[in-house]
DNA sequence: CCTACCGATCGGTAGG
DNA sequence: CCTACCGATCGGTAGG
């Protein structure tokens, strides 16, 4: 029986108070940003001011790695996961994509969307971002490379326009007619080449 | 004989130390983005203090609007004027694709990268913004309603997907054996679907 | 967890 | 275009 973290990303170790207090940090992180949500702005949502949040964290650019972390940390495991359930190659892709879509597209998400434009934040904590970013993308590298695709198609390129594709769906995209899963159904019927 | 805009888009006319600063805001605003830009560094730049900057224009947020109409009068132009050299449907497409990064990619690019992402900026202003912007997209409304498409994909939907994508290559695109034409023309074989 | 505060930085202005 | 400054806001801390 293998420990599961819950899907928001969060483990659940430590005292409720900061598990809050993370939630809330990454609710406000997803909707405006680094830069636009201040530690005075969690604390309103906490119920306490600014300043008291620093008993519980140690600094805001160390809170921001922290929830990007477990973001991605529970992300990967779960993509992991509803790609083992496939064995063709595409059908892997799109396991993948309706998995990574779920996540970001989820009402409350309070995981990855906006994690990804790093502009915002400080130069030295951004390169520790992007590193794990870089790491969770390498899980699509194998999916990618798997596909029998048409020659004319560069696979670096494609991995990249996939993978920024999937990220930027959130800017975008109004709980509507289409469902998360639709939308990672179109964004596969339209990479899908078969090389034939 | 019609009066053409320079590829930055800014308009020559005024006085050449405004139009010196309007150029000195875009780059910035490209490569950091609005809130990450202050007055004192455009000033910096300039070689002027950051409050002898309102001499010349009338706040922050005007500045910025100016140069996000102006970034996109010149990109519909140009997009235009590409498009009008083809008759096939995915020729013209592909002439607008290969424009827009061309557009988005160009090394001093003062335009449109990071123009995209207006989270950062106020609320009222935003509205303008995207505004402008819908408009933009609308001529990517007529290139994808002439394509023979399968009847699986959503052309709303379609039209989303391949303007994000375009707008998002500025954030992994590095100069490198692929020119932004090499990349436009592997997104439009990604995105190319034949009705057969 | 609050009070009370710090040094820094922001957009913007008056007055010359 | 500068000097000198404004009110606001920021991340963070000491001391209780």
């Amino acid at each position: 029986m293998t420990k599961r973290s819950p899907a928001h990303g969060l483990p659940d170790e430590g005292s409720g108070r900061r598990r809050q207090i993370l939630e809330i940090a990454a609710q406000l992180f997803a909707r405006k940003g680094y830069r636009g949500t201040s530690m005075r702005d969690i604390g309103e949502q906490a119920g306490v001011l600014g300043g008291s949040l620093y008993h519980h964290i140690k600094s805001k650019e160390a809170l921001f790695v922290e929830l990007h972390d477990s973001a991605l940390d529970a992300a990967e495991e779960r993509v992991a996961v509803a790609v083992a359930t496939q064995q063709d190659p595409w059908a892997r892709l799109q396991a993948a994509c309706t998995t990574l879509l779920d996540i970001q597209l989820a009402p409350d998400s309070l995981t990855m969307p906006m994690m990804n434009d790093f502009r915002e934040v400080p130069g030295p904590v951004r390169e520790q971002l992007v590193a794990r970013r870089d790491r969770f993308e390498n899980l699509f590298r194998g999916l990618v490379d798997a596909l029998a695709l048409p020659p004319n198609l560069d696979r670096s390129i494609y991995r990249n326009l996939l993978l920024s594709q999937l990220n930027t769906v959130a800017d975008w995209y109004g709980p509507g007619r289409l469902s998360p899963a639709d939308i990672a159904a179109q964004i596969v019927a339209i990479f899908r080449h078969d090389n034939d």
